[in-house]
DNA sequence: CTGTCGGCACAGAGCCGACAA
DNA sequence: TTGTCGGCTCTGTGCCGACAG
C-alpha cells in the first residue's frame, strides 16, 4: 500500500477536527484490543496480549493513500518501560510553517446533483470567492479554468463558470472525470485547500459508507461491484499493522512489544474508531478518576463533515475491571448517535456529575482539570493555532470560537467549559446540556466575546462552515457576535434555540482557517 | 488486502503452467533474494541476512486478490534447523477430487477487440462448443445468456451469440461491463473453466506489463490515473510477506527465521520472476551437480500465455560462488527471449552437456536424473494428472502429450526427454534444440506415440491451446496422431517445421484439461 | 444561495456484417 | 476460423436555464 506523505496542515484539514496523532517522542499507550476493533475479523487470539502497552512514538509519517487520497498516519511505536517518566517529548511532526503552507480549506459534502448527475460540481459561493482565482465577471459567460492537485500532486483541471439563473458557481468540464477517478459518491467530502502560493489543492474525506464494513456479499454482481470489492480489500485490512491479516498483525505486534521490540501501526482517522494510541498522560489521568455507575458523563463526536464536535451526555451503567479499553459502558441520552459507542473509554469521555450520593458539587472540578490532556496531540500535531468557526443566518450575523489556542488561552477556554458543565450540572442536572443551554446563553456569549474577539477571522456568508488559515487577520470588520440569531455555535456545534437537535439540522459544508 | 481462498484446479488454471507452490508439509529453501527482487526498492539491507533458509511449509493457501482477480498464494514458513531429513511430507494442499472440481479450462488472450472496440468477445469456436451451454441454433440469430462466476463467486452474465459472415460466436452484452470492472487490457488472458455441474468460471491473468514495476509519475493526470496507481499501490509492495515496505519485511522475515521463528511469505505467480520458495530437494540436487563454465543448459520459459513451456538453450559463461541464488550465468543462444534471466539458478535450468574437455557421452545422463525433482512441485500442488495437448491443423490433426504424468509413467517421459536432448547435442551440438527436431521427428513420434497414446483427450481444432480434465478420458476416438501436419507440439511448444521458431508463431489462446 | 429537474446536444459505447488474414 | 474495420443506432454523459427550497 502505497502512499505518499503529506503537510501536516493538509492532513489535518482532509482528516477533519476529531482525529488526534500523537507528536514523536510522546509517551502513549497502544491498545490492541482498539487496533483489532478496526478489522472485519474477530481478535481471538489478543487474550494472551497486554491490555495496554506504553510506548514512545519514534517516527510519524502523515501519508494519503496513492488509491482512495484518504490519509491516515504511520506510527512508529517504541516499547519504553524503562523511560517511566523521563524524557520530555521532543517536538514533534514537521509544521507547516513554511512559507507556502495550506491557508484556507473549503469542505463540501458531495450532494446527488455533484455526485450523480450532468457532471457538475454546485460550488458555494464563498468557497468560490474566498478559493478559485477571481473571474472575470466581464466575460459572457465568466469562466476560467482551474488546475488542482490531490494530494499525490496530480494535477487536475475544472472549468469554472458563474452562469444560470440567479447566477451560481459551477464546476463542469473535468468535475465528472475526477469524480469517476475518485470513485466519489454521495455523502463523500472534497476539500478543497489554498496555499499561500495561490496553489490549489482538493483533498477527499470518505464517507464512512463507503469505507470498509461493508460486508462483502456473494453471488450479487451490483452488490459486488468494483467498490465494495475495492473497500474490503484495502480499507480494512490495511488499516492494520502491515497490511496483512489482523488477528496474526496485533498478535505478532504483542510478541514484539513483549520483547521490547520496536512496531509500527496505521491509523486511519475513521470517524466512530476511536485512535488506539493514545497519549499516556491523558490514559493515566482519565482512569485515575472514580468512574463510578451512575455518573454522568459527556462525549464529543464529530458531525458527519467531521467538521465540527457535538458533545452528547450519558450515564454510566457499568463499569469493567481489567482493560480500561472500553471500560465504561454508558447509557447515552440519545442513543441512536453512539450506535457502537455503548463502551467508551474514560479518556474518550468527561465526567459532568460523579454519581455520589453525598452531593459536593465542587469536587468534579478539581478532577476535570486532567481531561485538559485531551487536547495534548491536537496542539501538537499542527502546531499552530486552528480556528473554527461558523456563520449563522445571514450575511453578517456571526458567532466565533476560538477552538484550538496556544496553551496559555487554551486553558482559560478549558476552564471555562468545565465550568459550564457543572453549573449545568448543578442547575439542571436531568436536562440535556444542549437543551440546557438557552438560560445560559448571556453568560457564556459574554465568556465567549472575552477570549475570542482578538483572534477573528473571515467566515461564510451562511450555512455553517469553517475555515482554516495561517495568517491570524482576515475579514476582522465582521467579526461582531449577535444573540438575536435563531442558533448559535457552542464549540463547534451550532445549536438551534426551541427545537430538539438533530443532525438533520447542521450544515454540510465547511470553510476552515488553521 | 483481502482475498478469496480458491479452489486448486481453478487456481492452476488461472495461474498457468509455470508456477510452482509447495506441498504442505514439505521442506523448502526460503531465498531472501529471490523475495527481494520482486519488489520496486533494492534489497540494501539483505547483506546480513543468510542466503537462503531452509524451512518447512506449515501452510499453503491458494487465493485470488479481491481487487485483481489475480491468484496468488500464501505459504507459511517455519524454519526447521531441527528436522533436517526428517518428517515426511504429509500430504498437501486439498485437491479439487470432489465432485465438483473444474474438468475443462480455455484461456485466451484479449486482442485489441476483446479490449477496447465495441464490447465485443470473440469466442474462439472450439472454447464456444465445447466449454458454453449449446446453443439453439434454430433461433435466428441463436443467442442465449450466459452467467460466469468469477473467482469471488460474483455472478457476471454475458450475452452469447452465434452471428457474422461468416458465423462466429460472440459474447456482447455484459462483455465490456465485465473488461470495464476488471479493468482488462488488450494482452491480459481471461480463463473461462466449466466444472462437472456445469457452472461456468472466469479468471484472470493479467500482462506482466499491467502488474507493477510500472513507475509511478506524478504530476501527469494521465499516466497517474487509476491504473497506475493502483498497480504501484497492490502489486508490488503486497508481494512481499506483510504487504509493507519490502526491504524492512525481507529484513524481518531474517530476524524471526534467525530466532527460528514461523513467517509467512506472498507468492505472486508472476511469468519471468522464479518462486524463491524452493523444494529443498531440487536445490540439493540441482547445487551437487558439477557447475562449469562452458556446459550447455536448457530452460523452460512459459509461453505468453502462460499454458506452454518452451525450452531454450544456452551456455554457462559464469559460475558465482556464495549463494547458490542466480549463481549460474548463461549466455543464451536467443538472449532476446530472458531479458532478465542471464543470471539462474541451478534448479532452474537442466543441464544439456557439461563442458568437460574429454567428451564422455553418457556422463550428463546419470547428472540429469536429478532434474526430475523438478516436477516435485506441480504433482503436489494438484493432485491429480494433468494432460496438456495441442490440436493441430484440422479437425482430426492432433498431437497428445501426456504433460504431468503419475510418477511411474512421469519418469518414463522424464528420461525420453532427457535422452532426446542428449542426442540433440551430440549430433548437433550447435544448433538449438527446436530447430534440430526436424531429423528426429519420425524418432520423436514413434516415442511419444508409445507413451502418450493409452492418455488421450479432447483437443482443440486448430491453433494451439491446452485444456485440463478431472475426466481421464473424453473423446478418445480423435485420438491419432498424425505425421502429415505443418506443425507438431513437443512437450507444451508448437514447433513450426521448416521455419525459424519465433514468439509470433505460437498462439494465443488456450484450451486445458487436468 | 444552491439543489434538483427536464431539455437538449453530442460523443462514444455497443452491435452489426463485410472482409481479409 | 477469427481479428479488425467502418457504419449505424442509441444510450447516457454533460451542459444548460428554470425553478423552488
Amino acid at each position: 500500500m502505497a502512499a505518499d506523505e503529506v503537510d501536516p496542515a493538509v492532513w489535518k484539514a482532509c482528516a477533519g477536527t476529531a482525529p488526534r496523532v500523537p507528536a514523536v517522542g510522546s509517551r502513549v499507550y497502544y491498545f490492541p484490543h482498539g487496533h483489532a476493533e478496526q478489522a472485519a475479523s474477530p481478535p481471538d487470539v489478543l487474550e494472551a496480549i497486554p491490555s495496554m502497552i506504553l510506548c514512545c512514538v519514534t517516527a510519524v509519517h502523515l501519508l494519503a493513500d496513492h488509491d482512495t487520497d484518504e490519509v491516515f498516519a504511520r506510527i512508529q511505536l517504541d516499547p519504553c518501560f524503562h523511560l517511566l517518566f523521563s524524557q520530555a517529548p521532543k517536538e514533534g511532526l514537521p509544521s507547516s510553517q513554511e512559507e507556502d503552507g495550506v491557508f484556507l480549506s473549503f469542505s463540501k459534502i458531495l450532494t446527488a446533483s455533484d455526485a450523480n448527475n450532468g457532471g457538475g460540481f454546485s460550488v458555494p459561493r464563498f468557497c468560490a470567492e474566498t478559493l478559485l482565482p477571481p473571474l472575470d465577471y466581464e466575460k459572457r459567460p465568466p469562466s476560467q479554468t482551474i488546475y488542482v492537485r490531490d494530494l499525490h500532486g496530480n494535477s487536475w483541471s475544472f472549468r469554472h463558470i458563474y452562469r444560470g439563473t440567479p447566477r451560481r458557481h459551477l464546476l463542469t468540464t473535468g468535475w465528472s472525470t475526477f469524480v469517476n477517478e475518485k470513485r466519489l459518491v454521495t455523502g463523500d467530502s472534497v476539500v478543497f485547500m489554498k496555499k499561500l502560493s495561490g496553489q490549489l489543492l482538493v483533498g477527499i474525506r470518505r464517507t464512512s459508507q463507503s469505507r470498509g464494513t461493508t460486508e462483502y456479499s456473494p453471488y450479487n454482481p451490483k452488490a459486488t461491484s468494483w467498490k465494495i470489492e475495492k473497500h474490503t480489500a484495502e480499507k480494512v485490512l490495511p488499516k492494520n499493522a502491515r497490511g496483512e491479516v489482523l488477528a496474526s498483525s496485533v498478535a505478532e505486534i504483542g510478541r514484539l512489544a513483549g520483547r521490547g521490540m520496536p512496531f509500527e501501526v496505521l491509523y486511519y482517522p475513521k470517524s466512530g474508531y476511536p485512535n488506539f494510541v493514545v497519549a499516556a498522560e491523558a490514559v493515566d489521568t482519565a482512569i485515575k478518576l472514580h468512574w463510578t455507575i451512575g455518573s454522568r458523563v459527556k462525549m464529543s463526536v464529530e458531525s458527519e463533515d467531521s467538521a465540527r464536535m457535538t458533545w452528547f451526555q450519558g450515564t454510566i451503567s457499568k463499569v469493567t475491571q481489567g482493560s480500561p479499553w472500553r471500560m465504561l459502558q454508558v447509557t447515552w441520552d440519545e442513543p441512536e448517535v453512539f450506535k457502537n459507542a455503548r463502551n467508551v473509554s474514560p479518556w474518550q469521555v468527561e465526567l459532568v456529575c460523579v454519581s455520589s450520593q453525598i452531593d459536593t458539587p465542587f469536587h468534579p472540578m478539581k478532577k476535570l482539570k486532567g481531561t485538559e490532556s485531551s487536547e495534548f496531540f491536537h496542539h501538537q500535531l499542527i502546531g499552530m493555532p486552528s480556528f473554527q468557526m461558523t456563520g449563522l443566518d445571514g450575511r453578517n450575523q456571526r458567532l466565533f470560537n476560538y477552538h484550538l489556542s496556544p496553551p496559555s488561552i487554551q486553558g482559560a477556554r478549558q476552564d471555562a467549559v468545565n465550568a459550564l458543565n457543572i453549573c449545568d450540572c448543578i442547575n439542571q442536572p436531568n436536562k440535556l446540556l444542549v437543551n440546557g443551554l438557552a438560560s445560559l446563553k448571556k453568560d457564556l456569549f459574554t465568556d465567549l466575546g472575552t477570549n475570542i474577539s482578538t483572534h477573528s477571522v473571515s467566515c461564510p456568508p451562511s450555512e455553517n462552515s469553517t475555515q482554516t488559515s495561517d495568517e491570524k487577520i482576515s475579514e476582522p470588520e465582521n467579526s461582531t457576535v449577535k444573540s438575536s440569531t435563531q442558533s448559535f455555535l457552542l464549540f463547534g456545534k451550532v445549536i438551534h434555540l426551541g427545537q430538539p437537535n438533530n443532525g438533520d439540522t447542521v450544515d454540510e459544508h465547511q470553510l476552515w482557517a488553521i
